[in-house]
Formats: C-alpha cells, structure tokens, sequence
DNA sequence: CGGCCGATCCACT
DNA sequence: GTGGATCGGCCGA
C-alpha cells in the first residue's frame, strides 16, 4: 500500500504528478493517524522552470531537500503563515518537485477538526495547499522527511482515475515565472465522485 | 543589513 | 472582490 522509494524516481514529473490523483496522503503524529485522497498537484520541473525554486540551478538552505532524491518530503513556509507540502521526485541532483495542493479528507476526520478549530470538515477544508497542511498537520518539522518512513507518507489505495475525471491547467500565481506561467502543470481530480 | 515579497487564506464588504 | 496577516529567503548595497 505504501508508496515504495522507486515509485519516486521518475524523471517525467507531470506524469507523476497526475498519477498522484487518487492516492492517499498519510500522516501519523502524535498518535494520531490523519489522511486524504490527493485532488489536486502541480509539478515543478526542475531547473530549466522559472516558476520552480530550484530554477537556475538555485540551490539554498531552503530548497536543499529539493535535490536529496525522489520520495523526501519538501516543506516551506509561504506568506510567514502557510505551510506548503512537497512531494521531491526523479534522482538526486535532479530537483523535480509535486505540490499538493488539495486533498479530499478520508480518515482521522475529528483530529483534524481540532487541528482546524472546526466542527466539521469537508472537501472545502482542505481544498488548498496550506489548509490542507494544517489539517494534516504538516509543518517545518517534516521538512526532509523520507516518504518511506512512518510519519508521512503516501499510499496506493487502487483508487482508479479515468482521464475524463482529470482537468490539467496552468498553475497558480506563479505570474512571474514569464513562458513558464502558462505550461499545463496543474492536475485537478473532479472531486464529485470521491468522497 | 534592510527591505521587498511570495507555489495563501479568510474575514469582511 | 479585496486587504491584512505574518516571516523567512533572497538580493542588492
């Protein structure tokens, strides 16, 4: 059920991160086990994309992790307020990364009730990059984390997405990434039928 | 070392 | 539809 290190290695990150639709995102801390089916990525191809972290070659503290090798976990704060969880593909010194940007919630529901100061939770809750992370209750203290390991993790549940269930568009403010901004990176699972 | 601003969200209008 | 929250990374001086 659980992801293996190879699945990471891709080097085709759209591919990957399409194939992402569907599976489940797991964390465990705390005691507490919370989950959701993955609804929305985007991809982040490496050096040559403007819009990517890693572009140029950038290569900081911050985005260190970006090329340690597909299946560690890439988290960054983004506005000081919100924590932005990624997935790192392809091989080491390659630096292709997934956002996850919206999940549908499927186990662990009053846990992250809590953790949103909600009565209730539902797709609404968690259809963005940092609601979801805190929902699942993300933050720096993941960073680097092996996607392999038993704190976060990525899981194959056999959830079959037809093509006809998928919408691809350009990714979110991301303006200033010039030709970049406008390439087809963006994969939406039309959530409708998988609650 | 200062200042700008971002792979966002929510409350409020 | 808009502006405020909030802070670390990054760049230029």
């Amino acid at each position: 059920m659980k992801l293996p290190l190879s699945y990471y290695q891709s080097e085709d990150v759209t591919a990957l991160a399409c194939d992402l639709l569907g599976k489940v995102l797991v964390t465990y801390l705390d005691r507490k086990l919370t989950s959701g089916i993955i609804s929305e990525t985007e991809a982040y191809a490496g050096i040559t994309d403007r819009a990517s972290h890693a572009y140029g070659g950038r290569r900081t503290r911050r985005n260190e992790v970006m090329y340690s090798g597909g299946g560690h976990s890439y988290v960054y704060l983004c506005y000081g307020v919100h924590y932005m969880f990624n997935v790192v593909t392809a091989p080491s010194d390659l630096p292709h990364a997934i956002l996850i940007r919206g999940i549908i919630p499927y186990r662990g529901k009053e846990e992250m009730q809590n953790r949103i100061n909600k009565n209730e939770i539902d797709v609404k809750k968690t259809n963005g990059p940092g609601k979801l992370s805190k929902a699942l209750g993300i933050n720096m203290n993941l960073n680097g984390k092996l996607l392999t390991g038993n704190d976060i993790w990525i899981e194959d549940n056999q959830i079959i997405i037809p093509d006809s269930d998928v919408h691809v568009s350009k990714r979110i403010g991301v303006d200033y990434a010039g030709e970049d901004a406008s390439l087809h990176y963006r994969f939406n699972l039309r959530t409708e039928n998988y609650r």
